[in-house]
DNA sequence: TTTTCAATGCGTAAATTTTACACAAAGAAA
DNA sequence: TTTCTTTGTGTAAAATTTACGCATTGAAAA
């Protein structure tokens, strides 16, 4: 289907494409999805191009879809990437000598290596949920714990800063978590992700006061068995409740 | 200069547009900074597109420039608009041929009627000093009151709507005013801002200690004179620390 | 010139929100 | 059975936000 380039870009957008930052929560660690090049070292975030009977965001959920194996991912557009240096941050010649020797000499001629603009999404997803799925383009497709993400292709790791931010801001503003936490999780879980994400400690106690000030969590009759301590409540997000707070927005001032 | 498309796209980004939504403040109004289409009735955003040795920043400040007279506006991206069908929310047909009334048969034939991407910026400016300047397309730019804006050509209307939200989130988390007020003004032309921004109203003691608390303002030994009425102090903004608020970030809770 | 009137400058009390903190109970491991 | 870590719950202090009163000013009206 895309295995030529000028055929595929007849169907699409050549000077717009669009790239996600998808975070997935695990072992108290927020991670991304990387995707190595074929041949190469050189990771980037997964990305894409826009159909021509396509609207932006429909070719995010179409990218995320095919990436991760999920369906009606949270998907937010944070950026749009319009430098004209943004192709040449790291040492392109090389990176594109191992691409020619895997896809053939003068395959991306006056293709892909112009200027492109970039519209960045962040997604955030259930880390077990997600199938990595790499594209024509790579060969691996993983997930990278946040602090150890390394040197990125373009100016990815830029995006990736924006994200985070975009991120915190969501947090601040929004309920968060339906997306990153399976069905059911503890109060301690749930913190813990906040944590994460904003980087920087609550009191245990002033939390779930605050959390369960909002009415969109519903603690059930079960405990999560197993630790050698305490075993705690499980709660589970009300939807319609969650939804409403997402519509209307709240403060998460602590 | 700009008056062969096809020259002109040579030089510059076809995909990819962006517009800009101009706000001023003046009678106690936010106003807006719109467009007509030359021979028609037809209002738009001043927008633009990006030329391949600039960057989408670069771009907006040019055409703001361009727009306004004035050079270092504060400028801020906010959404990239990436619908399939928002070249046609409007009857476009007729636009049309009026536009081809006045620019000639075919003038626009493949060029600029297939579906962009807009990157959406919107600017701050200081009303009395913009000299609203029409472009080779238009031939009228003039402020309209933000209550008062008609039906916009494309998705210029929701680009509005999504501009004011954008900057009623800056006002909530940065201070402002710097770029939309004279020099020197009163503490309640400084509040009437903020209420026409946020759309509320605020207690006048609470307001100045609130905002004489960010540090950012100083109190001048002049008085506005020539009013009914008990004559108000002039303030000003003392731009480094009105920078550093703005780098911080502040939060207006009132 | 004096009076009137609307808007400004300044300060304090009440209400609400945020922060700080302690002890009993549960459950696996020793 | 004891130990150890973690959970569940409530209350007081601190800080912030909101509500509100009164004297003063300056142009306009009388």
């Amino acid at each position: 289907m895309e295995h030529n380039l000028k055929e595929f870009f007849d169907k699409a957008l050549k000077e717009v494409s669009l790239d996600c930052t998808v975070f997935g929560f695990h072992e108290g660690e927020l991670k991304v999805l990387l995707l190595r090049w074929k041949g190469t070292d050189g990771w980037s975030l997964p990305g894409g191009h826009i159909l021509l009977d396509e609207s932006a965001d429909d070719a995010a959920n179409r990218i995320l879809t095919q990436r991760t194996g999920l369906s009606d991912v949270y998907l937010q557009q944070f950026h749009t990437f319009g430098n004209v240096n943004r192709y040449i941050y790291h040492p392109e010649k090389e990176l594109l000598e191992k691409l020619e020797a895997t896809f053939g000499k003068g395959f991306f001629d006056g293709i892909i290596f112009r200027r492109v603009v970039s519209i960045g999404y962040f997604a955030l997803v259930e880390f077990d949920q997600v199938q990595p799925t790499p594209d024509w383009f790579t060969d691996e497709c993983r997930w990278w714990s946040l602090a150890e993400v390394p040197n990125l292709l373009f100016d990815h790791n830029e995006m990736i800063e924006r994200a985070l931010k975009a991120l915190r801001q969501r947090a601040r503003n929004y309920p968060i978590g339906y997306n990153l936490l399976p069905e059911k999780f503890t109060m301690p879980e749930l913190q813990r992700l906040y944590e994460t994400i904003l980087d920087r400690q609550f009191d245990r106690r002033n939390f779930q006061k605050l959390i369960m000030s909002y009415d969109i969590l519903e603690r059930l009759d079960e405990k999560r068995i197993g630790a050698a301590n305490k075993s705690p409540y499980l709660y589970r997000f009300v939807k319609e409740k969650y939804d409403e707070a997402g519509a209307t927005g709240i403060s998460f001032s602590m």
